[in-house]
RNA sequence: GCGGGUGUAGCUCAGCAGGUAGAGCCCCAGAUUGUGACUCUGGUUGUCGCGGGUUCGAGCCCCGUCACUCGCCCCA
């Protein structure tokens, strides 16, 4: 038997009907910022995430599907979303057209990981860019688009982690002090940390590892290393996120593990996850445009893991609710009835409404278990005894009252009973 | 990539000192010759994850493997 590809699942049934009210959601609060939806294709070359995500990174080291084509070319899988946003911005020179570019996108992501709950490795991931500007203005509206988008799906059970990474030559001083420091005390650092300490010395700030926090305890602080500019960055995304009422704590440990961020990171994070406890990352990440060979470009952005959204949505309602059945059942009573039946449910349909018929050809008791399992507003039987007198039953589902109603009343009559 | 747990019907699960596979739900038909619930009657469903080994005999024991799951790493 073949079966799924590890890592990757179908979606169909109510948890489809869920993803897709939240999608609806979704164009809903990115219309309300004035974001355009924008698609890339599934592919790349292969350089643009090693040069955009950083070689260094988990992701480009060791998760990327990459394979090569017919023709020779290193192509990869998207494993994410903002180098490609940002290629497509710099090769249609987005941002020179308008000079404030916002941008959303929703679709699926590659990467070869060991699965688990809230991670796949084909997953979907909802997230905006908003390129041009380099002002705490643009960070905010990032972060609120964000928390919107998540209240407006219908969950709760989440915060919002803010920190700041300052721009890069502050990065760089603090990233030298800090490597100084976790050296003096290598000892009693994590095998994991120890390895880190070469790779992204930065992540050992947030280590999971009791000792490795003890260590942390002591290490020199970041923001203590942030130059003016930077410190009054952050104070005002600080601020608007306070006179909006967003609540928010800020995490100095918070690092982010690609190399493209600058400035603001954050995080909107859950407990309901296991271990998979991010649900949106996002930050500032102004050196991405010349990284890519573009022209230097402030931008600002996040992504939402759907998949984890999801999960969060389905715990916190006790499940999915049923998908809306059809309006309309069409059962057939008689054999004669067959072609005619058909014919008046494509009558019932170019009038806008939906109908289901029996394709089994059974009796009219299975028919009208069938309209109830499917949860029809209305059933509407026709037989040899109303095609005698040229009507049709009516019936109201969920009072059970029915009524003969002449045919070329049909599509009247039904409507009186979806409204009731 | 590393460590723990689990794999029996579509779903939830039972099974035993190793003796040729069961329940509930679901589904189908009928009781009700053109009407949903409930009830009753009858019925369908399995390479016991896969491969090998031990044994007269393996769902059960052993080895391997795959998948799922929890944690680590990392991340959405």
């Amino acid at each position: 038997m073949i079966s799924v590809v590890r890592g990757m699942r179908d979606l169909h049934g109510n948890e489809l009907a869920a993803w897709q009210q939240a999608e609806d959601v979704i164009r809903a609060t990115t219309a309300a910022f004035g974001y355009s939806e924008y698609r890339t294709p599934i592919l790349e070359f292969t350089e643009l995430f090693k040069r955009g995500v950083g070689t260094d990174t988990d992701i480009v080291g060791k998760e990327m599907y990459t394979f090569e084509d017919r023709g020779g070319d290193s192509l990869t899988l998207r494993p994410e979303m903002t180098a490609p946003i940002v290629r497509a911005a710099i090769e249609n020179n987005l941002v020179r057209h308008s000079p404030t570019t916002r941008l959303w996108y929703l679709g699926p992501l590659f990467r070869y990981e060991r699965p688990q709950k809230g991670r796949y490795r084909q997953f979907h991931q909802f997230g905006a860019e908003c390129l041009g500007s380099a002002h705490p203005e643009a960070d905010a509206e990032i972060i609120l688009l964000a928390m919107e988008t998540l209240a407006g799906i219908g969950i709760s059970s989440f915060r919002l982690e803010v920190n700041t990474l300052g721009s890069p030559e502050s990065r760089a001083a603090y990233r030298a002090e800090l490597v100084a420091y976790l050296s003096s005390n290598i000892d009693a650092l994590s095998a994991d940390s120890v390895r880190r300490l070469d790779t992204n010395p930065l992540r050992i700030l947030d280590s999971k590892d009791p000792a490795d926090a003890e260590v942390v305890k002591g290490a020199p602080r970041l923001y203590d290393y942030l130059d003016d500019d930077s410190k009054a960055h952050f104070g005002a995304v600080c601020g608007i996120l306070d006179s909006a009422g967003i609540p928010y704590t800020v995490n100095h440990r918070m690092v982010r593990g690609l190399d493209y961020y600058s400035h603001t990171v954050f995080e909107i994070v859950t407990d309901a996850l296991g271990s998979q406890n991010a649900i949106c990352g996002g930050g500032r990440y102004d050196p991405l445009f010349a990284i890519l060979g573009g022209t230097a470009t402030p931008a600002v952005g996040f992504s939402i893991g759907m998949e984890r959204v999801m999960l969060l949505l389905e715990a916190e309602h006790g499940g999915w609710t049923p998908a809306a059945g059809p309006d309309v059942f069409l059962c057939c009573a008689s054999d004669a009835a067959r072609l005619p039946s058909q014919l008046l449910a494509l009558r019932l349909r170019r009038a806008g409404l939906s109908v289901v018929t029996d394709l089994l050809r059974r009796s009219v008791k299975a028919q009208v278990r069938e309209a109830d399992k499917l949860a029809a507003q209305v059933m509407v039987t026709l037989g040899d005894d109303e095609m005698e007198r040229q009507e049709v039953v009516v019936k109201h589902m969920a009072s059970r009252e029915q009524r003969s109603v002449p045919l070329a009343a049909l599509v009247d009559e039904v409507m009186k009973d979806m409204k009731a």
